[in-house]
DNA sequence: AAATACTATTTCATTATTTGCAATATTGCT
DNA sequence: AGCAATATTGCAAATAATGAAATAGTATTT
């Protein structure tokens, strides 16, 4: 039995769903379906009592998981005992952030690491900035970069790496889009459909008695560059993004005041998966800032 | 870890030798190597000391062992629990076996073994029926179908399926080699090299004061047939085997006195291998003769 | 009752892995 | 030096695993 299996199958095992687990496991569900059939094959017995809309463990399913559980475990005991008769940390971490963190932080706080670790293997995932978190809470990733949220769930724990302002930016070349001449109520704007930088500038607006006109809602930060950049309207950005796009000469920033609250972007992890040596030893990498 | 790679190092571990392991465990030797290779490639250590000829276990070897000891018990154990909740036998029984042996008796026995136990999967390996009882104490087969050697080694248990006379063949158009007319001493003889039926000929015609002329020792009765009507000599092969061969209207059997004793054909297994309930399963699925 | 939404499975083409054979390399032995 | 014994590698063929998209089956909504 390998080891991959019986992750996969175990996860089923908690979610009851292929859907959830295929995405959480990182592979497509055609995959985690075949390798369950696979596993039920092998095993000449089925695990699963599959009726079309839900499923639930057989009795031999029951037992497997129990097997399944003590097989993973010996492993990671090995492993476990393995690093401390190496002294090295091996393993894998797997890591969540946006395009721009990964162009913009990724490589400073791997290179080091990676020289400290070479065994440590790295699964990098990248999207959407406002996916980071939930990604963690949902056990997705190990790590995530990702803004800090005003309310940080109790449960993860979060080192911040820089802030960076929010900016709002206009198409370069638009004279109508000058500073203080602008015209809310009537400029389309573009914003991420959710997450923190949504809330900070539907408050922003609230604050100033203004009902903006959203023309667009997008996710990610790179895809709002783009969009303005074409002349679709004003976006707000994390300066950070702007800084690394390669539009950044298609677009201009905007004074705005009061000046939007900037956002913390930083690691972000669940508690109790600090207590992996691997997730550990990255995270205490780190400076505390 | 897939439990066919714990399976190869942990019999490497016993044997220190990839020859014998790959042959034991009827894979080539660069399977094995590589194997081991990604073996060690994935635990980031090696686990043998190759010092060219020999080679020994390293630190981490043995860390690694007891893993793999640990977690292949506990998928036998998982294994175990499975057939008991299921009540039905699964797994698989490899059994070694002359070509003629699998000609004539291994369909007998196991359409009938086939039908109760459906889940229970087969792995057959033909060879020189001489072979059987040394491959049944190296392990290297659960099951072995073959001639009961005089002395039964103590380790081994043995059940008769029937008893085959050996009979003296000749070229079928030869008139030389008419019955007590033979001049043994200028007879070229085909015989096995090595085994029972050669020891029965090498004593009989020491009791009738012979030095017979051996024109070739081959490894297989088949092959004793082929060489026997090709015109090569006499030969001296078990009943069953000419009965079996395509060859048999190409040869003539030839009488003798006093009659070779004939051979028991039968199981062999290890006696210690007949608590696996698979095994005891086929094993008693014969009937006592 | 038709349309829609949701999910597991299958199909299919592609990619990755594994295998065995034969060649190679390395060393001990005569 | 030549030979025998072994582990390893190159290579081509066979196997297996994968994801995207199509499919099928069913609950929920319109």
């Amino acid at each position: 039995m390998d080891n991959r299996t019986l992750s996969l199958f175990l996860h089923l095992c908690e979610t009851l769903h292929f859907g959830r687990t295929s995405q959480a496991m990182h592979t497509s569900p055609s995959a985690l379906t075949r390798t369950i059939q696979q596993l039920e094959e092998t095993l000449g017995t089925s695990l699963f009592e599959r009726d079309n809309r839900s499923m639930q463990l057989t009795k031999e399913g029951m037992l497997f998981q129990q097997y399944a559980r003590e097989s993973t475990n010996l492993w990671q005991n090995f492993r476990q005992s393995l690093m401390e008769e190496t002294q090295e940390l091996q393993g894998e971490i797997s890591i969540y952030c946006s395009v721009t963190a990964s162009y913009s932080f990724l490589h400073t706080i791997l290179t080091d690491f990676r020289k400290a670790h070479p065994k440590i293997g790295m699964t990098l995932h990248t999207g959407d900035s406002e996916d980071a978190i939930s990604n963690i809470l949902e056990d997705t990733d190990d790590l995530a970069i990702g803004a800090r949220p005003d309310k940080l769930p109790s449960k993860l724990d979060f080192k911040r790496i820089t802030t960076s302002p929010l900016v709002m930016i206009a198409p370069a070349k638009n004279q109508q889009y000058n500073n203080a001449t602008i015209n809310w109520e009537n400029t389309p704007l573009i914003l991420s459909e959710k997450g923190l930088i949504r809330k900070r500038v539907d408050t922003w607006f609230q604050q100033k008695n203004i009902k903006p006109t959203i023309y667009a809602q997008v996710s990610g930060n790179e895809a709002i560059v783009s969009m303005v950049s074409l002349g679709f309207g004003i976006g707000v950005i994390p300066k950070i993004v702007l800084d690394n796009s390669p539009l950044i000469n298609q677009v201009k920033t905007i004074d705005h005041k009061p000046l939007l609250k900037p956002i913390e972007v930083g690691l972000c992890a669940q508690k109790k998966r600090l207590q992996n040596p691997l997730i550990k030893a990255l995270w205490d990498s780190l400076p505390n800032t």
